[in-house]
DNA sequence: ACCTATTTATAACT
DNA sequence: TAGTTATAAATAGGT
Protein backbone atom coordinates (compact mmCIF):
# COMPACT_ATOMS: atom_id res chain seq x y z
CA UNK A 1 0.00 0.00 0.00
CA UNK A 2 2.00 2.81 -1.09
CA UNK A 3 3.06 3.78 -4.35
CA UNK A 4 4.53 0.81 -5.56
CA UNK A 5 4.41 -2.74 -4.47
CA UNK A 6 6.94 -3.99 -2.12
CA UNK A 7 8.68 -7.07 -1.30
CA UNK A 8 8.62 -8.62 2.20
CA UNK A 9 12.87 -8.70 2.82
CA UNK A 10 14.82 -6.82 4.57
CA UNK A 11 15.28 -2.99 3.79
CA UNK A 12 18.94 -2.39 2.92
CA UNK A 13 19.31 1.02 2.82
CA UNK A 14 19.57 2.26 6.56
CA UNK A 15 17.59 5.60 6.11
CA UNK A 16 14.82 3.76 4.19
CA UNK A 17 14.80 1.14 6.96
CA UNK A 18 14.71 4.16 9.72
CA UNK A 19 12.28 6.17 7.99
CA UNK A 20 9.70 2.63 7.36
CA UNK A 21 10.03 1.35 10.66
CA UNK A 22 8.88 4.38 12.14
CA UNK A 23 6.01 4.72 10.17
CA UNK A 24 4.65 1.27 10.72
CA UNK A 25 5.15 1.34 14.20
CA UNK A 26 3.21 3.70 14.71
CA UNK A 27 0.19 1.83 12.38
CA UNK A 28 0.88 -1.19 14.53
CA UNK A 29 0.32 0.93 17.47
CA UNK A 30 -2.94 2.83 16.34
CA UNK A 31 -3.87 -0.64 14.94
CA UNK A 32 -3.47 -1.99 18.67
CA UNK A 33 -4.99 0.85 20.10
CA UNK A 34 -7.67 0.36 18.14
CA UNK A 35 -8.21 -3.00 18.70
CA UNK A 36 -8.33 -2.66 22.71
CA UNK A 37 -11.40 -0.30 21.93
CA UNK A 38 -13.21 -2.13 19.39
CA UNK A 39 -13.24 -5.28 21.00
CA UNK A 40 -12.21 -4.77 24.64
CA UNK A 41 -8.93 -6.51 24.53
CA UNK A 42 -5.98 -5.72 26.44
CA UNK A 43 -2.74 -5.85 23.97
CA UNK A 44 0.72 -5.69 25.16
CA UNK A 45 2.90 -4.52 22.08
CA UNK A 46 6.99 -4.41 22.46
CA UNK A 47 9.50 -3.68 19.73
CA UNK A 48 12.77 -2.96 19.43
CA UNK A 49 14.26 -1.38 16.42
CA UNK A 50 18.03 -3.03 14.27
CA UNK A 51 19.32 -0.34 16.14
CA UNK A 52 18.20 -1.19 20.02
CA UNK A 53 15.25 1.59 20.08
CA UNK A 54 12.54 0.38 22.22
CA UNK A 55 8.67 1.36 22.11
CA UNK A 56 6.10 -0.63 23.03
CA UNK A 57 2.16 -0.26 23.70
CA UNK A 58 0.55 -1.39 26.74
CA UNK A 59 -3.31 -1.36 26.69
CA UNK A 60 -4.76 0.21 29.68
CA UNK A 61 -6.63 -2.87 31.36
CA UNK A 62 -10.01 -2.63 30.16
CA UNK A 63 -12.60 -5.23 31.37
CA UNK A 64 -12.22 -6.70 34.82
CA UNK A 65 -11.89 -10.51 33.10
CA UNK A 66 -9.45 -9.45 30.46
CA UNK A 67 -7.12 -7.63 33.05
CA UNK A 68 -7.50 -10.79 35.74
CA UNK A 69 -6.55 -13.00 32.58
CA UNK A 70 -3.86 -10.60 31.65
CA UNK A 71 -2.23 -10.25 35.56
CA UNK A 72 -2.37 -14.28 35.85
CA UNK A 73 -0.16 -14.20 32.72
CA UNK A 74 2.14 -11.75 33.91
CA UNK A 75 2.41 -13.64 37.36
CA UNK A 76 3.68 -16.39 35.33
CA UNK A 77 5.88 -15.36 33.11
CA UNK A 78 7.25 -13.30 35.70
CA UNK A 79 7.30 -10.21 34.15
CA UNK A 80 6.30 -6.93 34.41
CA UNK A 81 4.90 -5.07 31.38
CA UNK A 82 3.23 -2.57 33.46
CA UNK A 83 5.72 -0.60 34.49
CA UNK A 84 6.69 1.24 31.73
CA UNK A 85 2.67 1.70 31.32
CA UNK A 86 3.08 2.93 35.22
CA UNK A 87 5.46 5.71 34.21
CA UNK A 88 3.81 7.14 31.23
CA UNK A 89 0.73 7.31 33.00
CA UNK A 90 2.49 9.52 35.82
CA UNK A 91 3.49 11.68 32.93
CA UNK A 92 0.19 12.29 31.61
CA UNK A 93 -0.89 12.57 34.99
CA UNK A 94 1.90 15.40 35.55
CA UNK A 95 0.84 17.03 31.90
CA UNK A 96 -2.99 17.20 32.90
CA UNK A 97 -2.69 18.57 36.22
CA UNK A 98 -0.09 21.65 34.69
CA UNK A 99 -2.86 21.58 32.26
CA UNK A 100 -6.09 21.59 34.58
CA UNK A 101 -4.01 24.62 36.48
CA UNK A 102 -3.65 26.87 33.60
CA UNK A 103 -7.52 26.22 32.86
CA UNK A 104 -8.38 27.01 36.10
CA UNK A 105 -6.17 30.32 36.33
CA UNK A 106 -7.53 31.06 32.83
CA UNK A 107 -11.44 30.67 34.44
CA UNK A 108 -10.49 32.36 37.62
CA UNK A 109 -9.07 35.51 35.59
CA UNK A 110 -12.69 35.51 33.62
CA UNK A 111 -14.49 35.35 36.61
CA UNK A 112 -12.14 38.15 37.94
CA UNK A 113 -10.12 36.47 40.64
CA UNK A 114 -6.33 36.39 40.48
CA UNK A 115 -6.01 39.44 39.05
CA UNK A 116 -3.53 41.18 40.61
CA UNK A 117 -0.47 39.98 38.57
CA UNK A 118 -1.99 40.56 35.42
CA UNK A 119 0.02 43.61 33.58
CA UNK A 120 -2.33 46.64 32.38
CA UNK A 121 -2.11 45.32 28.90
CA UNK A 122 -3.27 41.80 30.06
CA UNK A 123 -5.86 43.62 31.61
CA UNK A 124 -6.85 45.13 28.96
CA UNK A 125 -6.81 41.95 26.48
CA UNK A 126 -8.59 40.18 29.13
CA UNK A 127 -11.38 42.77 29.41
CA UNK A 128 -11.70 43.22 25.66
CA UNK A 129 -11.97 39.35 25.52
CA UNK A 130 -14.65 38.95 27.61
CA UNK A 131 -16.56 42.34 26.50
CA UNK A 132 -16.54 40.40 22.99
CA UNK A 133 -17.58 36.84 24.77
CA UNK A 134 -20.52 38.57 26.52
CA UNK A 135 -21.96 39.89 23.90
CA UNK A 136 -21.90 36.61 21.73
CA UNK A 137 -23.39 35.37 25.14
CA UNK A 138 -26.02 37.70 24.87
CA UNK A 139 -26.61 37.74 21.64
CA UNK A 140 -27.15 33.77 21.97
CA UNK A 141 -29.88 34.35 24.78
CA UNK A 142 -31.50 37.18 22.23
CA UNK A 143 -31.97 34.35 19.77
CA UNK A 144 -33.11 31.95 21.98
CA UNK A 145 -35.53 33.59 23.34
CA UNK A 146 -36.83 34.75 20.29
CA UNK A 147 -36.73 31.26 18.57
CA UNK A 148 -38.75 29.55 21.38
CA UNK A 149 -41.25 32.49 21.45
CA UNK A 150 -41.98 32.35 18.74
CA UNK A 151 -42.30 28.13 18.71
CA UNK A 152 -44.72 28.89 21.48
CA UNK A 153 -46.71 31.32 19.52
CA UNK A 154 -46.93 28.90 16.35
CA UNK A 155 -47.97 25.65 18.96
CA UNK A 156 -50.54 27.85 20.88
CA UNK A 157 -52.07 29.23 17.58
CA UNK A 158 -51.97 25.65 16.58
CA UNK A 159 -53.80 24.21 19.41
CA UNK A 160 -56.47 27.30 19.34
CA UNK A 161 -57.52 26.50 15.33
CA UNK A 162 -58.10 23.02 15.92
CA UNK A 163 -59.64 23.59 19.36
CA UNK A 164 -61.82 26.08 17.27
CA UNK A 165 -62.62 23.58 14.72
CA UNK A 166 -63.53 20.90 17.25
CA UNK A 167 -65.94 22.97 18.94
CA UNK A 168 -67.64 24.27 15.53
CA UNK A 169 -67.54 20.55 13.97
CA UNK A 170 -69.49 19.39 17.70
CA UNK A 171 -71.83 22.42 16.96
CA UNK A 172 -72.35 21.08 13.98
CA UNK A 173 -73.19 17.37 14.91
CA UNK A 174 -75.56 19.17 17.31
CA UNK A 175 -78.14 20.77 15.03
CA UNK A 176 -77.42 17.12 13.13
CA UNK A 177 -81.08 15.20 13.44
CA UNK A 178 -78.72 11.99 14.00
CA UNK A 179 -77.13 13.68 16.99
CA UNK A 180 -80.45 14.99 19.04
CA UNK A 181 -79.54 15.17 22.70
CA UNK A 182 -81.69 15.24 25.82
CA UNK A 183 -80.56 17.87 27.79
CA UNK A 184 -78.17 20.61 28.50
CA UNK A 185 -75.99 18.73 31.62
CA UNK A 186 -75.81 16.35 28.33
CA UNK A 187 -74.40 18.90 26.12
CA UNK A 188 -71.51 20.10 28.49
CA UNK A 189 -70.22 16.50 29.34
CA UNK A 190 -70.28 15.77 25.95
CA UNK A 191 -68.54 18.68 24.72
CA UNK A 192 -65.96 18.43 27.25
CA UNK A 193 -65.21 14.74 26.80
CA UNK A 194 -64.68 15.42 22.96
CA UNK A 195 -62.64 18.39 23.14
CA UNK A 196 -60.34 16.58 26.03
CA UNK A 197 -59.92 13.32 24.00
CA UNK A 198 -59.41 15.29 20.73
CA UNK A 199 -56.21 17.44 22.45
CA UNK A 200 -54.82 14.66 23.48
CA UNK A 201 -54.21 13.86 19.71
CA UNK A 202 -52.31 17.28 19.50
CA UNK A 203 -50.54 16.50 23.07
CA UNK A 204 -46.67 18.25 21.54
CA UNK A 205 -43.70 16.25 22.49
CA UNK A 206 -40.51 18.40 22.41
CA UNK A 207 -38.40 16.58 20.10
CA UNK A 208 -35.19 16.52 21.83
CA UNK A 209 -33.98 16.33 25.86
CA UNK A 210 -36.17 17.43 28.32
CA UNK A 211 -33.22 19.77 29.60
CA UNK A 212 -33.52 21.66 26.47
CA UNK A 213 -36.97 23.01 27.00
CA UNK A 214 -37.57 26.39 29.51
CA UNK A 215 -39.44 25.55 32.49
CA UNK A 216 -41.93 28.46 32.02
CA UNK A 217 -42.37 26.40 28.87
CA UNK A 218 -42.71 22.66 30.46
CA UNK A 219 -45.44 24.29 32.57
CA UNK A 220 -47.90 25.84 30.04
CA UNK A 221 -47.91 22.52 28.13
CA UNK A 222 -48.39 20.63 30.90
CA UNK A 223 -51.01 23.07 31.69
CA UNK A 224 -52.80 22.89 28.25
CA UNK A 225 -52.73 19.78 28.21
CA UNK A 226 -53.75 18.33 31.64
CA UNK A 227 -57.16 16.39 31.99
CA UNK A 228 -59.35 17.70 34.18
CA UNK B 1 -11.73 0.61 5.66
CA UNK B 2 -14.48 -1.59 5.08
CA UNK B 3 -17.86 -1.05 3.44
CA UNK B 4 -18.49 2.16 5.93
CA UNK B 5 -16.78 3.86 8.31
CA UNK B 6 -17.02 2.51 11.82
CA UNK B 7 -16.35 4.86 15.25
CA UNK B 8 -13.64 3.66 17.57
CA UNK B 9 -15.62 2.59 20.48
CA UNK B 10 -16.64 -1.38 21.55
CA UNK B 11 -18.41 -3.03 19.74
CA UNK B 12 -21.43 -4.16 21.57
CA UNK B 13 -22.59 -7.28 19.48
CA UNK B 14 -20.38 -9.47 20.83
CA UNK B 15 -20.83 -11.75 17.62
CA UNK B 16 -19.39 -8.58 15.52
CA UNK B 17 -16.86 -8.29 18.43
CA UNK B 18 -15.63 -11.54 18.13
CA UNK B 19 -15.24 -11.45 14.32
CA UNK B 20 -13.62 -8.00 14.12
CA UNK B 21 -11.09 -8.97 16.73
CA UNK B 22 -10.08 -12.18 14.93
CA UNK B 23 -9.87 -10.04 11.46
CA UNK B 24 -7.94 -7.48 13.14
CA UNK B 25 -6.00 -9.39 15.27
CA UNK B 26 -4.28 -11.47 12.27
CA UNK B 27 -3.84 -8.10 10.52
CA UNK B 28 -1.78 -7.26 13.52
CA UNK B 29 0.25 -9.98 13.21
CA UNK B 30 0.91 -10.17 9.86
CA UNK B 31 2.19 -6.07 10.22
CA UNK B 32 3.72 -7.81 13.06
CA UNK B 33 5.74 -9.97 11.25
CA UNK B 34 6.57 -7.98 7.88
CA UNK B 35 8.05 -5.44 10.66
CA UNK B 36 10.48 -7.81 11.81
CA UNK B 37 11.29 -9.05 8.41
CA UNK B 38 11.09 -5.24 6.68
CA UNK B 39 13.06 -3.85 9.22
CA UNK B 40 15.38 -5.97 11.36
CA UNK B 41 13.41 -5.56 14.33
CA UNK B 42 12.04 -7.44 17.25
CA UNK B 43 8.61 -8.06 18.11
CA UNK B 44 6.76 -9.17 21.17
CA UNK B 45 3.21 -9.02 20.62
CA UNK B 46 0.42 -10.55 23.29
CA UNK B 47 -3.22 -10.35 23.30
CA UNK B 48 -6.38 -11.69 25.01
CA UNK B 49 -9.92 -11.04 23.71
CA UNK B 50 -12.13 -10.08 26.12
CA UNK B 51 -13.37 -13.50 25.96
CA UNK B 52 -9.97 -14.28 28.04
CA UNK B 53 -8.44 -16.17 24.47
CA UNK B 54 -4.75 -15.55 24.04
CA UNK B 55 -2.92 -14.71 21.08
CA UNK B 56 0.92 -13.89 20.79
CA UNK B 57 3.04 -12.97 18.00
CA UNK B 58 6.70 -13.22 19.03
CA UNK B 59 9.42 -12.58 16.48
CA UNK B 60 12.32 -14.77 16.27
CA UNK B 61 15.05 -13.76 19.14
CA UNK B 62 12.32 -11.34 20.80
CA UNK B 63 11.56 -12.94 23.91
CA UNK B 64 15.29 -14.07 25.50
CA UNK B 65 16.31 -10.14 24.98
CA UNK B 66 12.58 -8.70 25.79
CA UNK B 67 12.63 -10.86 28.92
CA UNK B 68 15.81 -9.14 30.12
CA UNK B 69 14.85 -5.72 29.60
CA UNK B 70 12.03 -6.27 31.93
CA UNK B 71 13.74 -8.03 34.28
CA UNK B 72 16.14 -5.53 34.85
CA UNK B 73 13.17 -2.98 34.99
CA UNK B 74 11.96 -4.85 37.82
CA UNK B 75 15.07 -4.78 39.71
CA UNK B 76 15.40 -1.40 38.84
CA UNK B 77 12.33 -0.21 40.58
CA UNK B 78 9.97 -1.28 43.29
CA UNK B 79 7.67 -3.50 41.25
CA UNK B 80 4.65 -4.31 44.20
CA UNK B 81 4.59 -0.32 44.89
CA UNK B 82 3.64 -0.27 41.76
CA UNK B 83 0.65 -2.62 41.97
CA UNK B 84 -0.43 -0.28 44.97
CA UNK B 85 -0.86 3.33 43.32
CA UNK B 86 -2.35 1.35 39.76
CA UNK B 87 -6.07 1.57 40.73
CA UNK B 88 -5.67 5.34 42.81
CA UNK B 89 -3.71 6.35 39.63
CA UNK B 90 -6.21 5.53 37.24
CA UNK B 91 -8.70 7.00 39.21
CA UNK B 92 -7.18 10.11 39.60
CA UNK B 93 -6.03 10.39 35.89
CA UNK B 94 -10.11 9.57 35.20
CA UNK B 95 -11.29 12.32 37.27
CA UNK B 96 -8.33 15.26 35.89
CA UNK B 97 -9.73 13.87 32.74
CA UNK B 98 -13.52 14.96 33.84
CA UNK B 99 -12.53 18.19 35.46
CA UNK B 100 -10.79 18.94 32.62
CA UNK B 101 -13.34 18.19 30.04
CA UNK B 102 -15.40 20.34 32.58
CA UNK B 103 -13.16 23.36 32.77
CA UNK B 104 -12.57 23.38 29.10
CA UNK B 105 -16.45 23.72 28.42
CA UNK B 106 -16.61 26.66 31.22
CA UNK B 107 -14.29 28.06 29.62
CA UNK B 108 -15.35 27.87 25.92
CA UNK B 109 -18.36 28.93 27.23
CA UNK B 110 -16.91 32.06 28.62
CA UNK B 111 -16.12 32.85 25.48
CA UNK B 112 -18.98 32.05 23.59
CA UNK B 113 -18.51 28.94 22.08
CA UNK B 114 -20.28 25.91 22.86
CA UNK B 115 -23.73 27.53 23.47
CA UNK B 116 -26.03 25.67 21.96
CA UNK B 117 -27.68 23.40 24.23
CA UNK B 118 -27.50 25.77 27.49
CA UNK B 119 -31.14 26.05 28.49
CA UNK B 120 -32.53 29.54 28.73
CA UNK B 121 -32.10 30.34 32.26
CA UNK B 122 -28.39 28.70 32.07
CA UNK B 123 -27.91 31.33 29.88
CA UNK B 124 -29.19 33.96 31.62
CA UNK B 125 -26.82 32.79 34.71
CA UNK B 126 -23.85 32.39 32.75
CA UNK B 127 -24.71 36.55 31.08
CA UNK B 128 -24.94 37.63 34.57
CA UNK B 129 -22.24 36.19 35.64
CA UNK B 130 -20.16 36.94 33.14
CA UNK B 131 -21.06 40.84 33.37
CA UNK B 132 -20.59 40.54 37.03
CA UNK B 133 -16.87 39.22 36.57
CA UNK B 134 -16.65 42.06 33.52
CA UNK B 135 -17.02 44.94 35.80
CA UNK B 136 -14.80 43.47 38.43
CA UNK B 137 -12.15 43.30 35.71
CA UNK B 138 -12.86 46.78 34.78
CA UNK B 139 -12.38 48.21 38.06
CA UNK B 140 -9.42 46.37 38.41
CA UNK B 141 -7.79 48.01 35.54
CA UNK B 142 -8.88 51.41 36.78
CA UNK B 143 -7.46 50.80 40.23
CA UNK B 144 -4.15 49.51 38.11
CA UNK B 145 -4.23 52.55 35.65
CA UNK B 146 -4.85 55.13 38.62
CA UNK B 147 -2.17 53.68 40.87
CA UNK B 148 0.67 53.97 37.92
CA UNK B 149 -0.35 57.10 37.26
CA UNK B 150 0.03 58.64 41.33
CA UNK B 151 3.18 56.59 40.88
CA UNK B 152 4.41 58.29 37.70
CA UNK B 153 3.27 61.85 39.60
CA UNK B 154 4.80 62.05 42.08
CA UNK B 155 7.95 60.67 40.98
CA UNK B 156 7.64 63.38 38.41
CA UNK B 157 7.17 65.78 41.12
CA UNK B 158 10.26 64.37 43.11
CA UNK B 159 12.44 64.91 40.27
CA UNK B 160 10.81 68.44 39.05
CA UNK B 161 11.55 69.56 42.98
CA UNK B 162 15.01 67.85 43.07
CA UNK B 163 16.08 69.67 39.61
CA UNK B 164 14.42 73.23 40.90
CA UNK B 165 16.61 72.71 44.11
CA UNK B 166 19.47 71.93 41.95
CA UNK B 167 19.21 74.98 39.97
CA UNK B 168 18.70 76.47 43.28
CA UNK B 169 21.95 75.54 44.76
CA UNK B 170 23.84 76.33 41.90
CA UNK B 171 22.24 80.08 41.32
CA UNK B 172 23.69 80.28 44.78
CA UNK B 173 26.99 78.95 44.36
CA UNK B 174 27.12 81.65 41.47
CA UNK B 175 26.91 84.18 43.75
CA UNK B 176 29.06 82.73 46.38
CA UNK B 177 32.38 84.35 45.64
CA UNK B 178 34.26 81.30 46.01
CA UNK B 179 32.88 80.42 42.53
CA UNK B 180 33.65 84.02 40.26
CA UNK B 181 33.20 82.85 36.99
CA UNK B 182 34.73 84.32 33.83
CA UNK B 183 32.05 84.40 31.27
CA UNK B 184 28.70 83.96 29.71
CA UNK B 185 29.38 80.91 27.44
CA UNK B 186 31.21 79.23 31.08
CA UNK B 187 28.35 79.70 33.15
CA UNK B 188 26.30 78.33 31.07
CA UNK B 189 28.19 75.00 30.09
CA UNK B 190 28.51 74.74 33.87
CA UNK B 191 25.27 74.55 34.69
CA UNK B 192 24.27 72.57 31.93
CA UNK B 193 26.96 69.91 32.91
CA UNK B 194 25.85 70.06 36.35
CA UNK B 195 22.56 69.45 35.48
CA UNK B 196 22.50 66.68 33.36
CA UNK B 197 25.24 64.83 35.45
CA UNK B 198 22.73 65.38 38.38
CA UNK B 199 19.66 63.69 36.25
CA UNK B 200 21.58 60.90 35.86
CA UNK B 201 21.22 60.27 39.89
CA UNK B 202 17.43 60.87 39.35
CA UNK B 203 16.68 58.29 36.12
CA UNK B 204 14.19 55.80 37.31
CA UNK B 205 13.89 52.22 36.95
CA UNK B 206 10.62 51.13 36.73
CA UNK B 207 10.71 48.38 39.31
CA UNK B 208 8.58 45.01 37.77
CA UNK B 209 8.63 43.60 34.15
CA UNK B 210 8.76 46.52 31.41
CA UNK B 211 5.68 44.87 29.77
CA UNK B 212 4.00 46.11 33.71
CA UNK B 213 4.40 49.60 32.19
CA UNK B 214 1.50 51.66 30.68
CA UNK B 215 3.53 52.82 26.78
CA UNK B 216 2.34 55.93 27.28
CA UNK B 217 3.95 55.85 30.73
CA UNK B 218 7.42 54.71 29.16
CA UNK B 219 7.20 57.09 26.61
CA UNK B 220 6.75 59.75 28.75
CA UNK B 221 9.56 58.51 31.11
CA UNK B 222 12.02 58.39 28.41
CA UNK B 223 11.31 61.31 27.09
CA UNK B 224 12.04 63.27 30.43
CA UNK B 225 15.28 61.50 31.54
CA UNK B 226 16.86 61.63 27.98
CA UNK B 227 20.12 63.34 27.64
CA UNK B 228 20.62 65.95 25.32
C1' DA C 1 7.40 16.66 7.87
C1' DC C 2 3.94 16.49 4.40
C1' DC C 3 1.70 14.69 0.05
C1' DT C 4 -0.76 11.37 -2.88
C1' DA C 5 -0.94 7.31 -5.98
C1' DT C 6 -1.35 2.96 -4.93
C1' DT C 7 -1.68 -1.07 -2.17
C1' DT C 8 -3.66 -3.25 1.73
C1' DA C 9 -6.99 -3.98 5.42
C1' DT C 10 -11.39 -4.63 6.53
C1' DA C 11 -16.88 -3.72 7.35
C1' DA C 12 -20.78 -5.39 5.69
C1' DC C 13 -22.67 -8.86 3.52
C1' DT C 14 -23.39 -13.86 1.99
C1' DT D 1 -16.92 -19.65 10.21
C1' DA D 2 -14.92 -18.72 5.58
C1' DG D 3 -15.29 -15.99 1.28
C1' DT D 4 -16.47 -11.61 -1.46
C1' DT D 5 -16.28 -6.85 -2.50
C1' DA D 6 -16.80 -1.89 -1.98
C1' DT D 7 -14.63 1.28 0.60
C1' DA D 8 -11.54 3.21 4.24
C1' DA D 9 -6.96 3.33 5.79
C1' DA D 10 -1.98 2.63 5.48
C1' DT D 11 1.91 3.65 3.35
C1' DA D 12 6.03 3.83 -0.54
C1' DG D 13 8.13 6.96 -2.83
C1' DG D 14 8.75 11.53 -3.56
C1' DT D 15 9.21 16.76 -2.07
Amino acid sequence: MGRGKIEIKMIENPTNRQVTYSKRRNGIFKKAQELTVLCDAKVSLIMFSNTGKFHEYISPATSYVTKMIFDQYQKALGVDLWQAHYERMQENLRKLKEINNKLRREIRQRIGEDLDDLAINELQELEQNMDASLNVVRERKYHVIKTQTETYKKKVRNLEERHGNLLLDFEAKLEDPHFGLVDDEGVYDAALALANGASNLYAFRLHHHPDHDLHHGRGFACHELRLP
